[in-house]
DNA sequence: TCAATTGTTTTTGTATACAAGCGAAGTGGT
DNA sequence: ACCACTTCGCTTGTATACAAAAACAATTGA
């Protein structure tokens, strides 16, 4: 069998290099993890690879049926919508608390992340947005300064993360997201925390929006997923 | 060394074994769960231990240091104010969503699970109460037609329910809780999702408070929280 | 020709064996 | 006597061996 290109295994763990392939698509949902392959892959025995794979069972990214295998969850578009709704009233919060009690430097660094996503945005490279915006998203977990919550929020949006990257390929989101992103920022400013709040679960919420319209767009064409 | 009562492992996994044992402090906050013991205690290898102690770990109820063994994860008392707190938020969501969306069928339950909890209450078994108490919130879980979010609050609540179980035993702790309950009922009924969601909320939030006040009331005197 | 049953093969789940790191105690030096 | 260093034992982490269940294939009977 082929031998693709396998990751030097840096200093990260299996599970994180896992979640990668997972997210970025080499492992399509649906698909079988094969314990033996995987093994050989990463130059491991089978242990590790079990163990890793329980971990992403209990975080949600696999499943695994007993006897049969693990397999990388299929998220229907349904439960995804769920999952954005829970996700959109989480950053609420994240928000809520974070207007409350965010300290000068933690408001500086919500700025700087927002100007980073401007000019992320500005240069056509999605990804590099793609990250920008994650960082915006963090600096608010951060200042909510309930740290059970802001795991939380980061476990659900690490969970989501090949959805959010997908959804910034719809026609103009990225504009859109930027747009919403000066309006939080704004409102954070002010203080203002009921606006601040129901200005980012709509924002949250779109993508679960963008990201149906993604599908319904490709429809037939699931190949072009990967493209 | 003394071998206490094993449980017989009925048909239950190894991960609710522990998880039990754990909330009902037979492995108080801070232990260690040595491999080889566990393994001993359950009669098997270590290796579905490890498996159990990695799932625990996920999951938050167990802390594993790396090359030094798993602990039973210390909650802080204000980490545990901290997931009250979304505990808390997560039950508003669920309330609100099952104001609007909720059949006929799942107001019986909730009625039921709330006259349920009143019987419990009359008899002075706290354990019962306890028990009906989850039916309770259980039936708004469900009711919320939110898949996604019935998972993350019963997961939330299973991590909280060693604490859910003590803040119970503060003076008049039960006709408070049972009071909130009648006015969510009422709430709902009327579907008042605004007031359910701020009663139920609060409800919630004070079972932080309540626990705050537990721990203050013992201070010192530490070994009587598994009297 | 198709279905069912049986035998083979692949794969998961568990046990055991082995390697390597951490901690504790002992030893030697100052 | 006190502190640093070394060594030994115990525990975790990983590899391998084995058992059992499921998938697959082939053969036989209708």
């Amino acid at each position: 069998m082929m031998e693709v290109k396998t990751r030097p295994r840096t200093a990260q763990t299996l599970r994180e290099a896992l979640e990668d392939d997972i997210a970025v698509g080499r492992y399509p949902p649906g698909s079988r993890l094969d314990e033996v392959t995987l093994a050989t892959r990463f130059a491991v025995s089978r242990t590790p690879i079990r163990e890793a794979l329980i971990e992403l069972s209990v975080a949600g990214l696999v499943e695994i049926r007993p006897r049969r295998g693990a397999f990388v969850r299929d998220i229907g578009i349904s439960r995804l919508v769920e999952m954005f709704q829970v996700m959109a009233e989480l950053e609420a919060m994240c928000v809520r608390l974070a207007c409350r009690r965010m300290t000068a430097e933690e408001q500086a660094v919500l700025v700087a992340a927002h100007e980073a996503c401007i000019l992320a945005a500005d240069q056509q490279t999605p990804d590099d947005y793609f990250h920008a915006n994650e960082r915006f998203h963090e600096a608010i977990y951060a200042a909510s300064h309930n740290g059970f919550l802001a795991e939380q929020a980061r476990a659900l949006q690490n969970r989501l993360k090949a959805y959010r990257r997908l959804q910034l390929r719809v026609r103009n989101r990225v504009k859109g997201s930027l747009a919403e992103h000066q309006a939080i920022v704004d409102a954070v400013l002010e203080g203002d925390a009921e606006k601040a709040e129901n200005v980012l679960r709509s924002h949250i919420l779109i993508q679960g929006e963008r990201f149906n319209d993604f599908v319904a767009s490709l429809d037939g064409a699931k190949a072009s997923l990967l493209s």
